[in-house]
DNA sequence: TTTGAAAATACTCTATT
DNA sequence: AATAGAGTATTTTCAAA
């Protein structure tokens, strides 16, 4: 019971290979291979039982916000009032400029994170929030860590 | 002042090639012009275009964080104790299950993303910030929005 | 910026260890 | 599971518009 699931391992070579796709997801399957130190189509099999087993949940493309005029991000706390749990969700799916929220635990229920190109922008969304939620907003000054692979071995 | 810079405005063909590389970013230059109504070496500059202007920031791969064993995702507010602000800072970034970390306005100086595999492995960890910093941690039940693509268009 | 055609590479399949 | 080799497909380059 406290042995961890075999099928939940991945070994030094599923993590280089991991490593070498965080960095360039669009790598060869080549240079994959030789990162791996195997063969083309060892890599290429090893690559699709990844994905089956659903380590890989996706490959993606990472938009830098501020390079097509996004100039401002935030994080917001979202508290709904009483009866406005789901109205709130959907408001918050429906709004394109929430680029992910997650539902927690705690006082507040939803915690998102948006682009704007302005604070009246800013302004407009959470004023449309505001009838059925109380919000906490903080602006992101920085990014100390980006988003990064969680540790890989045991 | 108010017109915003042609540089950012991303066309009809660039949204759609961005979309496409969003649903799956080791698409092959083939299937991309496809999708884009071009020849592939229409599509290759374009990629290439798009990436010296900084829009898309790399090609990641996105892994299911519960499919290697961290069961448990957390978001952690953290506020330093006067004087602590650094040392915290690098407490985060040098702590992997930390996998993204904002700083933020307000009273909450960083809101971070962290994986584990327990309830003890957090305690663990958020007893190792205590010592510098106030913490107000939220479990994440459920995530109505995955991370997407901002509106690209104007 | 885009295209088409040719050359260079990379990928996938099968047989084999 | 991994590999080699052969056949197929893709990517890249380049001249031209």
């Amino acid at each position: 019971m406290s042995t961890p699931n075999a099928a939940m391992e991945l070994d030094a070579i599923d993590q280089r290979m991991l490593e070498a796709l965080a960095r360039n997801a669009r790598i060869s399957l080549k240079e994959l291979a030789e990162v791996a130190g195997l063969s083309s189509p060892s890599a290429a099999e090893r690559l699709r039982r990844l994905e089956d087993r659903g380590v890989i949940a996706a490959f993606t493309v990472d938009i830098a916000p501020e390079a097509i005029g996004y100039s401002l991000q935030a994080i917001v706390r979202v508290r709904p009032l009483p009866g406005q749990l789901h109205v709130v969700e959907r408001i918050i799916q429906e709004t394109p400029e929430f680029i992910e929220c997650d539902k927690v635990t705690g006082d507040d229920c939803f915690i998102g994170r948006l682009v704007v190109r302005s604070m009246g922008e800013l302004d407009g969304i959470l004023d449309k929030i505001a009838e059925r939620a109380e919000t906490n907003t903080s602006m992101i000054k920085a990014t100390p860590v980006k988003r990064r692979l969680p540790p890989l071995s045991p």
